[in-house]
DNA sequence: TTGTAGGCGTTATCAG
DNA sequence: CTGATAACGCCTACAA
C-alpha cells in the first residue's frame, strides 16, 4: 500500500500537494496535477481513509438500522438503501435492532461518533429517545409514527394507499368490506395501524358505505405476520359476520388470510376479495396472486438518502425535522379482479 | 469525547498506563488500575477505534458479501450471521454484489486493506479469484462450490440431504419421484445443482428405484424462483411424463412447482407429493405446508464466524483451506405427509 | 511497575 | 500556487 508520501516523492511535490489533488481543491497548477495524477497511477495510490478520518472526525459510514431482515419488507427495503447509497459512495453498516430500543439506542451509543449518518426504522424509540438519537449523530428515520421532535421522516402513504384499495374493492362492487389489522390499543408505536384505519373509514365514506365496527379486526399482536392473519380472518368467518372483502394492513396478514379463507371453502374474489399492503415479492407469487399497495420502497430509499446527505452537510434546517411521504401504487391483481395464474408471466 | 490523554491526567498517570489498562494489559498496579478505570468511568471514556486502527492497522470490521437480499434464503443467512457476529463483536458491514464477479473483487479492492476479515456467498468468482480474495484479506466462502484453491469454505449438506429427502418420499410409498433444478451444463458455479442431483441419485439408488432421464428436470436460469419453477413443472405436466413426487432443489422452486402442480387439478400429496431445500419462512407457511431441508442456517453462520476468528487470529493453517459442511434436518410437513393446515400453531 | 519518544497516513494552518 | 510543520488518538519500542 502506497502512501502520499511515496506518490509526493515520485511526483517531486510535497504531500500536501498530493493531499489537494486527491481531494480535488483548487489552487494547483494543471501541470502539477498531471504529474500527481500519473504518480498516482503508477502506484495505484489510494487514500487511507482511516488516517483520513481520524484527521478529519468525518467517515464516509453510513449505519442502517433495521428491526429484522427475516421479514421480506426489511429485506427488500434493506436492500434498495444499500443499492442507493452505494449511489452515493456510502458504505452501510447495518444493524439488526430487534425493534426494541435499547439495540436501538445501543447502535447510537456504540457506533455513534463514528458514523457520518444513520437511516434508522425505529420501533421502540420515545419522542424522547428519537430526538436524543438525531442530536448524536445525522439520522433520517423511515417510519410511520411521528415524533414530536424535530426529526427528518420518510413515511409510506399510509392513509391514502388503504383509502384506495376500499375504493378499489368499492367500485368493483364489495359492499362488505372487512379490515384486517386494526389496533385498539392506542399505542404510538401502532401509529402505521391507526393511519390505515383512518384511511379504510375514508375509503368508505368516499364510496357511500357505512362503517360497521364488526367488520374491523385486530390482530393479537403488533407482529404482522401470516399465522396471526389466518387467526383473525378465522375469527372473521367463526362468528358468522357476513363480509365479501377484506382490507389486511399487511401483505403477510393477507396471505394468512388468503389461507384462512380457501380453507373455508370460499373462493377468491368471487365470494371474498382479499388484499394487502407492502407489495412483497409474496404477494406477486401468492395464489391466487395478491392485490396489493406497494408503497414505493425505492423512493424511500432514494428520499432517505436525499435528506441524510442535506443533514450530513448541515444544508438541513436544524431546528425542524421535514417529512417525505412516499407515493404509492395499487398493484391490482387476482385476489381481488379475478383470473387465473397472472403471475405466470409476471 | 474524551481521550487517553484526559484520562491519564485525571487519573495522575501517562497515557501509556491507561492503554495498558484499557487493553488488559499486564503489569498494572492493582491500585494504579483502580485509578484509572475509575477515571475511565467518570470521564466516560471509549478508545477512538479510528485511531487504534491507524496505528495496529486491525479494524474490528467484518465484510459481509452477497449476491441480494430480496431473496429470502440470502436475508435469512444475512440475519444469521450478524446476530453471530455481535457475539463475537464485529462490526459488520454488507455489501451486494449481484452474484457479479466484478462486484465481488471491488469489495475487496475497495475495503479490502481495512477489513479484518470477510465472510462471502461467492457466485461468480472462479477459482483463481477466490484465491486472491483469500489471499487479500482472511476469508470464509459460504459456498456449495469446491475451490481448487486454499480457501476454508462452509457448505450445506447438499448430497446427503436431498439423498434423505428422496428416501422419505420413498418410504412413504412413491416410486416416480422427479427432480427439479438439475443443471446439465457442468459450469462450476452451479456446484449446488450438481451435488443436488448426485444426492437424487444416491436416494433412488438407496430405495432400489431406477434413475429415469425423463423425471429429471432442468430449470431455465440459474435463478431459483418460484415462476421458473412452476414453468419447469408445467412442461412435465404437459409432456404426460407419470409421476408422483416431485424434489425440488429449492424452496423457491417447490413453491412454483406447488402452484404448477394445483394449477393442473393434482391434489398434494395424494396424487403428488412435493418437497424442497433450504427451509425457508415460506415453506413453513406454504399452502400446504411445505416439506423441506433444513440446512442448518445457524450453524452455517456459527461455524463460518469460527473458522474466520482462527483466520484473524492466524491460528488456521496457512496453506491448506479447511471445510465445514453443516447439518441438515429434514423437515416433513404436509406437502408430503398430508394433513390440513399444520401452520396454524407452526 | 511506569513513563517517554515517536510515528501510523492524512489534513489544517500558515508561511513562502 | 506550493511547502513545512503540527496534530488527530492511539500503540510500539525502549528506557527508567
Amino acid at each position: 500500500m502506497s502512501t502520499m508520501h511515496d506518490v509526493a516523492q515520485r511526483a517531486g511535490v510535497s504531500p500536501k500537494t498530493v493531499s489537494r489533488v486527491v481531494n480535488g481543491e483548487s489552487g494547483v497548477s494543471e501541470r502539477t496535477r498531471r504529474k500527481v495524477d500519473a504518480a498516482i497511477a503508477e502506484l495505484d495510490f489510494r487514500p487511507n481513509p482511516i488516517a483520513r478520518n481520524l484527521r478529519t472526525g468525518r467517515t464516509g459510514l453510513v449505519g442502517l438500522a433495521l428491526p429484522h431482515l427475516s421479514q421480506p419488507f426489511y429485506a427488500e427495503l434493506a436492500e434498495a438503501i444499500m443499492r442507493e447509497a452505494e449511489r452515493h459512495d456510502l458504505t452501510v453498516l447495518t444493524e439488526l435492532t430487534g425493534g426494541v430500543a435499547e439495540a436501538e439506542l445501543a447502535l447510537v451509543s456504540e457506533h455513534g461518533p463514528y458514523l457520518a449518518g444513520l437511516l434508522m426504522y425505529p420501533v421502540g424509540l420515545s419522542d424522547e429517545q428519537a430526538r436524543s438519537v438525531a442530536q448524536a449523530v445525522p439520522t433520517v428515520f423511515m417510519s410511520e409514527r411521528a415524533y414530536e421532535a424535530p426529526v427528518d421522516r420518510v413515511a409510506m402513504a399510509n392513509r391514502e394507499g388503504v383509502r384506495a384499495m376500499v375504493s378499489h374493492m368499492a367500485s368493483l362492487g364489495y359492499t362488505r368490506i372487512a379490515a384486517l389489522g386494526a389496533d385498539h390499543t392506542g399505542r404510538p408505536e401502532r401509529a402505521a395501524a391507526h393511519l390505515r384505519l383512518d384511511g379504510y373509514r375514508d375509503g368508505l365514506s368516499d364510496a357511500g358505505l357505512p362503517y360497521l365496527p364488526e367488520l374491523v379486526c385486530e390482530v393479537g399482536t403488533p407482529d404482522w405476520d401470516r399465522q396471526h392473519g389466518a387467526e383473525a380472518t378465522r375469527g372473521l368467518i367463526e362468528r358468522g359476520v357476513p363480509f365479501d372483502a377484506l382490507v389486511a394492513f399487511a401483505d403477510a396478514l393477507a396471505l394468512g388470510a388468503l389461507h384462512a379463507v380457501q380453507e373455508a371453502d370460499l373462493t377468491i374474489p368471487d365470494q371474498v376479495a382479499v388484499a394487502g399492503f407492502d407489495d412483497l415479492d409474496d404477494a406477486r407469487y401468492a395464489c391466487p396472486s395478491l392485490t396489493s399497495i406497494a408503497p414505493g420502497t425505492a423512493q424511500i430509499a432514494r428520499e432517505a438518502l436525499a435528506l441524510l446527505n442535506d443533514r450530513m452537510a448541515l444544508t438541513a434546517p436544524q431546528n425542524t425535522g421535514r417529512l417525505v411521504v412516499a407515493d404509492f401504487d395499487l398493484m391490482a391483481r387476482e385476489s381481488t379482479l379475478g383470473g387465473v395464474a397472472a403471475w405466470r408471466t409476471a
